[in-house]
DNA sequence: AACTATTTATAAGA
DNA sequence: TTCTTATAAATAGTT
């Protein structure tokens, strides 16, 4: 619903990121409001943002006790099992369980990145190779599919800038006939068309634009979470 | 959005709120998906029904983990105030933590393995690969080294094996002179020498055994702890 | 924050 | 429920 369809996966761009989150969300939790009041249902609607910050919508019910609703539907067991008469030892099981959890994963990922091979037999790495390698092939598939969808994008950009320039170009020579006195550059000079005002102040022609927006596209450096290296991962424990 | 205009109101008719129920149900968890994927936001949604029946979406950090940060986000004061709960709200807190580090970590495999990979930039597609490309270098080069390890093992186990069997050889043509009757193959069918007594059945020569160690090596599919696929991690946790 | 051109969602009807 | 269609709403890209 917008100016342009948009595909599902995560908008890169940081800034426009944030609009539309900011958008979105306004309409997401009028939509939740909506239909809670419109078809008298209990809604909790619950947002943390990238960054973290909390946003929430729920019926006049309130959160908790919607929440707690939710708890007894669909984790009735866990409720029944302990809620107050936790232990600490029970805690203490728990965390150790997480703890060990954590350290099976992060020796996984250590072999997934060719770390920590000293102990692994030779079937151990055998089978390491073979996950890497299917692995690999998924990515560079995945890979292949996002870069042939950002050239025909940019083949589309190219096509439209190429009409507009050509339109202008016809443009510019009827004013020339009109007017056989100054404006030798005059063609970047005409009233920008409302359409790409943004691209009017690019030096070269309208298609270098497209250019442009694939190169500071390839710049920013920062990982995302997930993208995230071993040594930082170990940091998140605190 | 609709042939009519509609007042935020409870629909009085019975099946026409039943039917907008529904079809608000299906946009509203739509929404909250789109904008858990577009702005990398964690989203956590419950709807009730007027009958009860429940309808959930949660990103794909589980409603669970979300409510938790929920209720650490928002009662954080509560928990800290409550006399008895102190303990147990300590307790919450390291939990919540591991498991988002074990969240981290799930989707840093998946990645590793090459699922999920919808959320990918291509930038981030990029660095999956040249990873998994490094790692791969160094599984083969630490197979490579297990390899020649075992083989020139094998071949001080050959050369053992041929001295033992040479002086046997001499043992039993000074018996052969000194007994001139029955033991034409007696060789390998004398008393097994004790250190390697498996290999003694086997039908080649003694180095045929090496061969048959490597074929085994790549045939099991098993994969050890370290190797266990992501289905089979997510059980550990009790 | 505002402004539109567009895409989406959905109310009504079948 | 599902499909279709006319129309209201949401929102992407821009200003």
């Amino acid at each position: 619903m917008g100016r342009g369809r948009v595909q599902l996966k995560r908008i890169e761009n940081k800034i426009s990121r944030q609009v539309t989150f900011s958008k979105r969300r306004t309409g997401l939790l009028k939509k939740a409001h909506e239909i809670s009041v419109l078809c008298d249902a209990d809604v909790a609607l619950i947002v943390f943002s990238t960054k973290g910050k909390l946003f929430e919508y729920s019926t006049h019910s309130s959160m908790e006790t919607i929440l707690e609703r939710y708890e007894r539907y669909s984790y009735a067991e866990k409720l029944l099992t302990a809620p107050e008469t936790e232990t600490q030892a029970s805690w203490t099981l728990e965390s150790s369980k997480l703890k060990a959890k954590i350290e099976v994963l992060e020796k996984n990922i250590r072999h997934y990145v060719g770390e920590d091979l000293e102990q692994l037999s030779l079937r151990e790495l055998q089978n390491v190779e073979q996950q890497l390698e299917t692995a690999l092939k998924r990515i560079r598939t995945k890979k292949n599919q996002v870069m042939h969808e950002s050239i025909s994008e940019l083949h589309k950009k190219e096509r439209a800038l190429q009409e507009r320039n050509n339109s202008l170009s016809k443009k510019l020579k009827e004013n020339e006939k009109n007017n056989t006195s100054e404006q030798q550059d005059g063609m970047l000079q005409l009233p920008q068309p409302h359409s790409f005002p943004s691209l009017a102040n690019s030096s070269g022609p309208f298609i270098g634009a497209a250019m442009r927006d694939e190169e500071s596209a390839a710049q920013g450096q920062h990982a995302s979470a997930s993208m995230m290296p071993l040594w930082m991962i170990r940091h998140i424990n605190q």
